[in-house]
DNA sequence: GATGAATGAGATTTCATTCAT
DNA sequence: GATGAATGAAATCTCATTCAT
């Protein structure tokens, strides 16, 4: 059985890879595959059978290697939330000090996340509800987490004068949703590419934040 | 949303424009409930008769007032985003001329729609994908009506100097989507009542296109 | 959902009935079909489908009448108790007060009640473990309130110094046992008829308990 | 009944003869464990899984030593038949020559044995039906084996005067169905040790074949 | 108009068994 | 000899929907 907390300790490894293949490739496509199918026609509108065929396997095989589609679904929104998490941390330790390029750093990674695994993205803001209470518990602590990040970085900017809202945890939770729901309108095909994107969406931060240029 | 029984204190808006009764009882029970349950469980993870059951009636007589369980969805969305536009566009013509008023005018119907019908709100966020595509073709354009509102307001208050957002279309979306998401964090017993939601929002709103007071 | 214990009050029929038919056939049909096929392949080794061939229907059907196989099998298990149990104390109150003609009486029942209903005897034999804890010890009540009454007329001759045997329940014991176990070796075939097993088990059981004629 | 690691206190018969070790330690384990859960849960409702994790080993070395879950059991049931008939035979063979003794001693044997060995007589009357024919026959045959020695020894001290029953064939199934249902009610924690079961058996059944002291 | 029975398809999950390593 | 992955069949149960009454 996969397990996605199995950390691999002292790898050296950047961990700016964002795909995260597991060891044993059936269980990666598995995964894979039910993000796909997932995100299109949801938790309870997709059949073990159709995750298997996406995967090119059987259902028996995903029972070989999660013990249910809850667990499959769980797992497949930890590691989302991980990566999400670590991206931002990450951008946020190469940042420098200045509070803007701090903003403008988590922006950007949260953004780029949310367009690139625009799926992961749309399963996470409406599965949550298919997840059993334990698995629910640690998802919504991870996604506390990162929101907290973008609190912090908010309100140390305005501690030090350099934003001026007046409500810094709300700008701040203003500033992280409209930067999720880029999943939920970016077309590939659109007229903005995502590097475009993530300009403009810093800059509207910093104006919601009130940093004054 | 149909049958809101809530009235808004503070807002002046007659609140019997914003409910649209059935003239059957039983379908607006049915729609009720529809609504409950499958805010919770989701459209597919929602059988028939868990929608009957909370209504207090049977499955069969379900297909009394609606063609099939794909309809019951295609008209809960339809309506709610009836009365969103509707709710918006009220607003809108008791705003007078300023830009900021209007900007104002249309996020306050905005989040508090999405406060007060949190559930049908998190069902038009996630439940789109079941819908026929005829259905979603009529729900999608009533959003994008919605979405074009902001754009226009915003777009109005650049154009008179008022609001000097470089890119104003992503500073409208920005907006939206971040007052629309207020339906998956709010809780009723927390620390904000609507009202003061909205004032703030109503704020962060005018710094994100760069309104200068 | 047929529940057993609808009993009938008030209800002037002769229980001596031993077929109890459901109100509804089909539900009927399926207890009677489901005796049938556990009885030859057990409680597992019988599918749903299994019962629902040997009744007719569909599986699903099984499901509009009881809730699940469990339910149909402790419902089965349940009624045939309840025959048990309603024909010995019938027979015990037509028995008169000699206690040899209670204990042929008692006998009579408990043996010809089992080579009727060979199946729902082999099937209470072996099946108790398949029932869930509620069911069970709703069962093994049952069961007990069969035992006491044997128990209860081997003291009372006891007591009388019709009969001695040293270990009234033991003896008790040893006759019911005895006597459950005609219908794990009758065949219908056999050379023996029911009324002359009948005969010869009474005047064992009278042996048992130290009758002197 | 295989590795049954009880010694018999009370019991003259040296305990090494009841026994049978397997050549193979896993081999052994897993009919033990076999019994162990398939006496709860019956042969079908047991999963061969469930069989090597209770004996500490995969499923795929059940395949090594055993053909198939059929064959496991055929052989169960085969070894638990051929240590009853042994024990039994050997008990005739030291009772001497008096009836009642002899019957004593078979009875002794039977009850014990079923009192020792509970769970694999549970199976062997409840899951014959699970046996391939030709296992099933062989079976059988066992079990009629000791029918037959039971027989003998009510028919041959009927035919000495010594026992009077008027049907010799019917008091010996009379008696052997009794003590074989020692396994359906006996608890190790109940009243009665098992010497003292045995003891008050032997009486009961000297007294069903009409044994006058 | 309302209701309980019916139904075929399909859901998740488990099974005994095999096989490559 | 031992093991984990694989697998097709089948298990229990639920579903949206229809229909006779």
């Amino acid at each position: 059985m996969v397990n996605a907390e199995k950390s691999r300790p002292g790898s050296g490894l950047p961990s700016t890879t964002l795909t995260l293949p597991s060891d044993e490739p059936t269980a990666a496509a598995l995964i894979t595959a039910a993000v796909e199918v997932m995100a299109t026609q949801g938790y309870h509108g997709t059949s073990v059978r159709d995750i298997a065929a996406a995967a090119g396997t059987s259902a028996a095989i995903l029972y070989h290697h999660f013990g249910s589609k809850q667990e499959l679904l769980a797992i497949l929104l930890d590691r989302g939330l991980d990566m999400l998490v670590m991206a931002t941390e990450q951008a946020l330790d190469l940042a420098g000090d200045d509070p803007a390029d701090r903003l403008r750093a988590i922006v950007d990674a949260h953004v780029r996340m949310h367009l690139e695994a625009q799926r992961e993205s749309m399963l996470g803001n409406s599965e949550l509800r298919s997840l059993d209470p334990g698995s629910l518990r640690v998802v919504v602590a991870k996604r506390d987490v990162q929101q907290r990040i973008f609190e912090r970085v908010v309100r140390d900017g305005v501690r030090r004068g350099v934003f001026t809202a007046p409500h810094p945890e709300d700008a701040a939770r203003f500033v992280t949703t409209a930067c999720t729901a880029v999943a939920t309108w970016y077309r590939p095909d659109g007229p903005l590419v995502p590097d475009e994107i993530v300009r403009r969406y810093q800059e509207i931060a910093l104006d919601a934040v009130r940093y004054h240029r």
